[in-house]
DNA sequence: TAAAAATACTCCATAGGTATTTTAT
DNA sequence: ATAAAATACCTATGGAGTATTTTTA
């Protein structure tokens, strides 16, 4: 058995078909196929169901299949350890990044992380925490720059800066009332939030209720954007972490972002990553870049709201 | 790359010398020497510091070790899988056992185990309670054989059977006492134990200080044989578990074995393995034949101090 | 009768062998 | 001077190709 066959075990998972599997693998379906003839005999099991149409892996596959998946995950692994030890600043990193930090961060940090690193090659995904925290250990990405903190026994977590929240309202929404917006100011507001997935959701849920509002029940907006367009049309209000908030108030001329009340609730970002990544100076030095690109932003649009964690 | 380099690696790892490894490899000295090397080009980076006297991973090769084993231990998994479909009572398992059961439960079990799976091959190594926990992690064996619960996240567990303890005494050392052994009974008696690191050591300690006796300072015994061995001449006293119990009964003629007063002290031993095993449900039935066995063997004795557990 | 997988065969890249040289104490 | 690793060169297994046949909805 080598490395490829597995792989052409996981294209036939993934295509349920011999040719599909061969394009992908880049190879002849004849060669799939007789390779994969071979890894059966060899290991004495069927691997597939051959169905009329196409292909389904057998159980024997799918529990070979699963080792398979580790097995090509620890060789990616072994080759980027190759590449890190060329030049330990180049080589890729893939970073899963949550939806309601990505669009807001990364365009002001981006040179910076270039300029920092001029031959790393940085590819993005915007994915949810559970999906981040699921994808770092299928060593699918390498790092994930989200909320703190996430718990996980076997991933190390690196707080980057925090960020306080506002509420977001229509265009002169506030009327008379006086800031900062307390509980007795959010009496009677319509609290609109982000579907469930969304660590947002949460956070913004959790301080809400510690301020006694409720949830609007027959709604719940798919994507940031959506929330604000909701918002725009006044119906209704939502906490926003500053990120998302100095965007919007360079943006959005229809909505208003105020500021709450003390205990200002706030949440933390950061980087997670495998423990004792033989990367963890880059990811650290990679944090140092971003907060440095933060304090630039803040400092850039005379707000002193976030405060930088002290290391 | 394919997964003989990967051997390789390992095997240098382990003998710091190419010939040596070569040999272990069961290839020439030039064939490891010539792959090895290319495989050094492939990553682009030295896996060894060439010493006078043998070579020394370099720390992209102690890195790239890491990843080899693990590969190495999913690929054996495959094969095992494998064997296991085409035969799912035959194959290969590797039990780890701790001391204070091996010898007097497994010749017991053997005939049994042999019978209830005729084309299974056993390995049995004995093991301290951390090394089994180690070596499942690590997949170097299939199966732990030992005094629950660990309480390890990623391991199932599943009793077998409860033992009680007894105190093992030099012969005619009761004097005029009286049974059962209860907490003034122990008074004044040398309390000797296992090194530590041995599982009975700590249930043993936890059951005389429950009865606030405390060890005897100046000896740890590095075997139960030599434990044996001290009570008989008469030095000490020490609890057992029911299985070395009935064994002493019938061996030492100079070793007395006495029921604790209640709650009568218990441990359970039971099997561990990988959740989610493709093997369960044989672990499952080789607990059952294990349990069929120690109850025999306890009728034998006319005793019925072993519970067995209800399923 | 079409689409998909399996078979037949050919080719060459490379893992592995033996013989030998180089290197370092 | 000796032990160990590297190099040179040869062999043969097997991975991958093209052309073709078999299978089955």
């Amino acid at each position: 058995m080598n490395f490829r066959d597995l792989e052409y075990l996981i294209a036939l998972d993934q295509h349920g078909h011999f040719g599909k599997a061969a394009q992908e693998c880049h190879v002849s379906q004849p060669t799939l196929s007789g390779q994969f003839k071979k890894l059966e005999q060899e290991l004495g099991v069927l691997l597939l169901d051959r169905k009329a149409k196409g292909v389904v892996l057998s159980e024997a596959g799918k529990a070979i299949l699963e080792r398979a998946k580790r097995i090509t995950a620890e060789l990616n692994q072994i080759h980027e350890i190759g590449r890190f030890h060329q030049n330990p600043r180049a080589g890729s990193l893939r970073i899963g990044v949550i939806p309601t930090v990505g669009p807001y961060l990364l365009p002001h940090c981006l040179k910076n992380l270039r300029k920092g690193f001029p031959e790393m090659k940085y590819y993005f995904h915007e994915m949810k925490t559970n999906e981040i925290i699921h994808a770092l250990h299928e060593r699918r990405i390498d790092l994930g720059l989200l909320a703190l903190s996430v718990h996980e026994e076997r991933l190390e977590e690196k707080v980057i800066y925090k960020e306080s929240f506002y509420l977001a309202v229509p265009k002169g929404h506030q009327g008379g009332k006086a800031l900062p917006v307390n509980e007795k100011w959010l009496l009677n507001e319509q609290l609109l939030l982000l579907e469930e997935g969304h660590c947002l959701r949460d956070q913004a849920l959790k301080l809400c209720q510690d301020r006694r509002m409720s949830e609007m029940t027959n709604f719940r907006a798919s994507s940031i954007e959506t929330l604000r367009a909701m918002i725009e049309i006044g119906e209704g209000v939502t906490p926003v972490p500053e990120l998302i908030a100095l965007a919007w108030m360079q943006q959005a001329a229809e909505i208003d972002l105020l500021p709450f009340s003390t205990p200002v609730p706030q949440r933390e970002i950061g980087l997670i990553y495998a423990k004792h990544s033989i990367r963890r100076e880059l990811f650290n030095e990679l944090a140092d870049i971003i907060a440095t690109s933060v304090a630039t932003l803040i400092k850039k649009t005379s707000k002193r709201s976030i405060t930088l964690p002290v290391y």
